[in-house]
DNA sequence: ACAAAAGTGTTCACTGTACACCCATGT
DNA sequence: ACATGGGTGTACAGTGAACACTTTTGT
């Protein structure tokens, strides 16, 4: 019974991560120095090579947690990718997958060790294989995302104004939203908790600061939500 | 430089086609009798391995090919299934497509051949592995899809009244639509033709044939279009 | 004449959008 | 007192949803 399929091909199958962050003012994506030839020293996606014995969400998630220390990060399968000569050296299919983290989050001593950097998307280096077309790919579903899930759940800090709110959206549809509407929209699905805590750093009258209510969300999901 | 990943596992990778058609009231699935252990003779959807030289997407391609006998048809990735024991036998890791056909237009020779037949969404049958999930989500995918593309391109005969269009969205989303507000709606984004000729088979009165255009949707496209 | 399906418009509620001024506070 | 960013409401247009009668023609 282990040898069912005895005369098919086997490939190495791969997983690479594309890994958004949000500074206050830019969507940024989280690239690695690749250590391994061909290749070796360009620009590329955190990726690794999925184990016989490991699924394939796991190995994302192995390859997540080992550049970022990180683990529990919001993380979702993108797309397939399987040209035949899309990696240079043997043939490989990839699965990338797009996942969401908090700036502040992450093991700075990692970063270091594997050579990383966080790049404006309109930026973005020389990459690697297909990698470029990954990110843009995933920037797509970040947008189409964004839609029906409060990615600021992940992308902020627990604690934020709506003025950084804001901004992220702002940053991930590359528009401008009016002040007045975005704030009455978002209110009105009752996602936010308003706190009596505010933020003075950045204005002399202070903002308030609101948190996610991720009980409600579950709630709004249920019906099919729409933030935007 | 052919042995750039020496020591990584190679895996099996296969592809999985969920295959839907639409009968005038129904969208049904396309299944097979598998014809290989593990589980011969089970339900199971039309699938292969992918070969070290072809690329993922054509090994799909020639797999709905090799059941239907059609090429040219509307696939797209759905998603890559990849838990180490979904294949009772070996580690396969499967990516599955869904694919839109015309049900008129498929070889029944072929379908015979392969044991085929058409099932409708509410009895498909028991299924091999994870195949009975691989449909669920592609059934979300086309409720998705055919929110901004227009399915019946695929889905209907090339000339078609707004009947049997209407009747292919209530059997998409499974409910009922106010002729007018459709056929209104529909109108409205002036994606269809009228032709002068008319279907008689079903009404006293006759009923006008409608035609998509394919340049205008191509025109729509760009500036995002809601059908529903 | 009548049966059977086709075709067609209006009203209303709601949602999205444009737009400008006062508020609180630290200096 | 004033400069800075924070907070808030209204009016209008466009979209989605409910709703029923007339038309055509084969029998």
């Amino acid at each position: 019974m282990t040898k069912a399929y005895e005369g098919h091909d086997c490939l190495y199958v791969a997983v690479d991560c594309i890994i958004f962050g949000f500074d206050g003012t830019e969507i940024k994506a989280l690239l690695v120095k690749r250590a391994l030839e061909p290749g070796n020293g360009m620009w590329s996606l955190m990726g690794g090579f999925v184990g016989a014995n490991e699924s394939v969400g796991n190995a994302a998630s192995r390859v997540l947690e080992n550049l970022t220390g990180l683990d529990n990060v919001y993380m979702e399968q993108l797309y397939c990718f399987g040209d035949v000569n899309r990696d240079e050296a043997e043939r490989v299919v990839s699965i990338a997958y797009f996942a969401l983290i908090n700036l502040d989050n992450y093991k700075e001593a990692l970063l270091k060790k594997h050579q990383a950097g966080w790049f404006s998307l309109n930026q973005i280096p020389t990459m690697i294989f297909d990698h470029k077309e990954m990110i843009a790919l995933s920037l797509e579903r970040l947008r189409q995302k964004a839609i029906a899930y409060p990615i600021g759940f992940e992308l902020l800090p627990a604690k934020f104004t709506m003025q950084q709110l804001q901004a992220l959206y702002e940053a991930v549809y590359n528009t401008h939203f009016d002040k007045r509407n975005f704030t009455k929209k978002i209110l009105s699905l009752n996602l936010l908790n308003r706190l009596t805590e505010k933020e003075k750093a950045t204005s002399r009258k202070g903002s308030f600061l609101y948190m996610f209510d991720k009980k409600k969300y579950k709630q709004l999901k249920k019906q099919g939500i729409k933030l935007l």
